[in-house]
DNA sequence: CATGAATGAGTGTTCATTCAT
DNA sequence: CATGAATGAACACTCATTCAT
């Protein structure tokens, strides 16, 4: 169903020149102006002419482009899951320094890459479609979830190898607890914003606590026996 | 624009008769349905008739009880909110125990009460939709949220108070270390359902990782100086 | 399709007694307030919730005496047909004077009982309605118009064959120049009330200034010889 | 409300071409097919898809020009109205010879530029719907119903100062006496057309039959003293 | 390539009519 | 008799998609 992704970046900036040259800029502009619209009203209440006005662009070149407004969500979806992996592939490869700097350094490095940019619309989307594009889901799983949780799991790993960490019973939850705070700013970003104030809710500084807490602990007292 | 909330409860079991009476539980069956087809396809991509055939009734019998869609889905909303926050209340007025305790048991009282029913399906709701209905995620942020942060920032001052915890620089950041555990939840049943496996996602074991980890911490070494 | 007229007075006052005696009133009551509300806001526009509300019945109520909201239609064109044409056979038969005053006693006489009440705005809903219900529109044609034209017939030759009228050529012309007055007078009532000043259209002085025009002539010059 | 009326012409004849050109007589062509089906129907019993299919084009055109069904209305309205009233002036500017020549010629101009035509349903409309839109008559009532009747007091006043016209007591009333001939005129010809067999109702001899009737009386006799 | 007028299937909402009580 | 909750066919209006220019 969706195709294999092909590098269709959606922050591209561009200089304008009208109708010149650089007619290889369209679907990418089509498409982020496509994630801006869908991030905000959802892809049933977004119209196309939102999207086209968006990009600057008229109705019908939106389908010269993409065959439909379906086919326009997967590109957004495809055009922003595949350099993050990348990225993320490279901190893990040359990371130097204790597995807990490490840790807090990947979850701020993924932050800055996906969460502060306007691709963190893209979790948000696939979330509140999930029910009507399974496929995009399942493309969105595979291509990002999954290989996301593998980097977490090689931290980890990596901790409980060098003696920093603590054994981990079940790798899953763990990691769930550090990407839990990741996607819930995304989510927040994109729902609250307007009701949290500045201070609090300081992304970098909430996710640096977070992690220092995931790592230390909010108690002065040792563990009860019966742990996880 | 919201009314303040009355108890329309959405899961009242109902023995049928065709016509007649029965009336007055016929707007909770539909809020019931709403809630459901809400959940499962977005707000604008639910028909009027789906939930109408969801609830047993005709597409009029909707506009019966709610005046518009729209109505139908602050009905919703608003049906779900009041009593969890009573609950939570109610815990915290009456829990002895350790704080740490505390927290694990809010937290999963929390999760047994809202994220293992339907009801789960209102924060997604409201995520996806806030940036269509901006009154209706006041509503919720106001009657829902900011009480609910209220209670824990409670349950962390009791720790701290009596020595349990470690004194808290950044409440709102603590606060939101739990409580994007139980969101983040709530989020994957309703997005990734069909791709976790069952051991992948244990609602209730994940939580009580989730505190244990955040009460503990996953690291064999003391902080570094620079904390938050 | 429309049965002979059988006497639904509309204008029957009522004195109140709930659900007591006099049952038999109750067709009345509807068609009266029928009458009303499709004159205000024509056939279609009309809610037969807003017929009941102001007969003060439940909307029900109104399916046990007539078999649709068409059938009112008829039921209020009918009751305000007959007696009016009984009425002014009355008027013909009984006066005695010149023809003069009997064309404008007559006139004044009609205004009267049919301008100046409730059954004015029939003529309103009749030409309104004309192009959905022909058949109710031939009903009242062949009841109301054609009897209502006879009659002036018959004053009109009254007048000619004393010698007070100039002989007539196309007595269907002057009916209607007598006739467009009274009908415009009633047409205005339910359309322009609120445009026009007391001053500008007090209906009785009107009906008389325009009879006697129409015997007596604006011009102060005989009639060139290329008359009717 | 009503925007100053701009000249759409209702009758604009059409050389087909099914799509692109031509656009801007589209707007006209729906108007003209609006006002055939409203002054059928009425306002509210008439479909949008009748309008379309009368216009030959698709329901979703008719919203590409006008906004909703009652816009479509006022667009009606408004481009039956002013070119009418620009004709009425000229004629008065330019016309010479006898005032009751006048006054009879006016009215057949007035009948041919309007009763003759489809705008003859444009009073008919205006009637019906008074009820339900108050704003458009008071647009049409201002527009066309004021500048009218100063037409027609300006052509009386001549020739009472040409002392051809005996005075006027009451100038409403005798406007009235003409206007109203014509208003019935339309009127009939939309509502019992299929009744008034053709020698009924010639308009053109009725009309003429009337003013003459207005100007020189249907009595042998002088008027009694006790005048208006 | 790009446009935007035109389309028509689809959706929210209304309302005449029915019928169990 | 009277009610009013329930129905579902019908309608105004929208919007993804097409295609002549």
């Amino acid at each position: 169903m969706l195709a294999s992704p092909n590098d269709i970046a959606s922050d591209t900036p561009v200089l304008e020149r009208k109708r010149g040259r650089r007619k290889d800029a369209r679907p990418s502009e089509i498409v982020a102006a496509a994630l801006d619209v869908f991030a905000e009203k959802g892809f049933a209440a977004t119209k196309t002419d939102d999207i086209a006005a968006r990009a600057g662009v008229s109705k019908g070149t939106l389908y010269l482009y993409f065959p439909s407004k379906e086919d326009l969500l997967k590109a957004v979806v495809q055009a922003n899951v595949v350099s993050l992996i990348a990225e993320g592939r490279e901190f893990v490869r040359t990371y130097s320094g204790s597995t807990g700097d490490m840790l807090r350094d990947f979850t701020l490095a993924w932050w800055r890459a996906e969460g502060a940019t306007k691709q963190s619309a893209v979790p948000k989307l696939i979330m509140s479609e999930a029910g009507n594009f399974p496929d995009i889901v399942a493309y969105y799983f595979n291509e990002k979830i999954v290989p996301a949780e593998a980097l977490i799991t090689g931290i980890l790993e990596r901790g409980v190898a060098s003696g920093e960490f603590k054994p981990i019973a079940r790798m899953h939850d763990t990691i769930h607890s550090i990407v839990s705070a990741v996607i819930f700013l995304m989510h927040c970003k994109h729902s609250f914003a307007a009701h949290l104030g500045e201070d609090q809710m300081e992304p970098e500084t909430f996710l640096t606590n977070h992690i220092h807490t995931l790592l230390h602990g909010l108690s002065n007292q040792p563990p009860s026996s019966r742990a996880s």
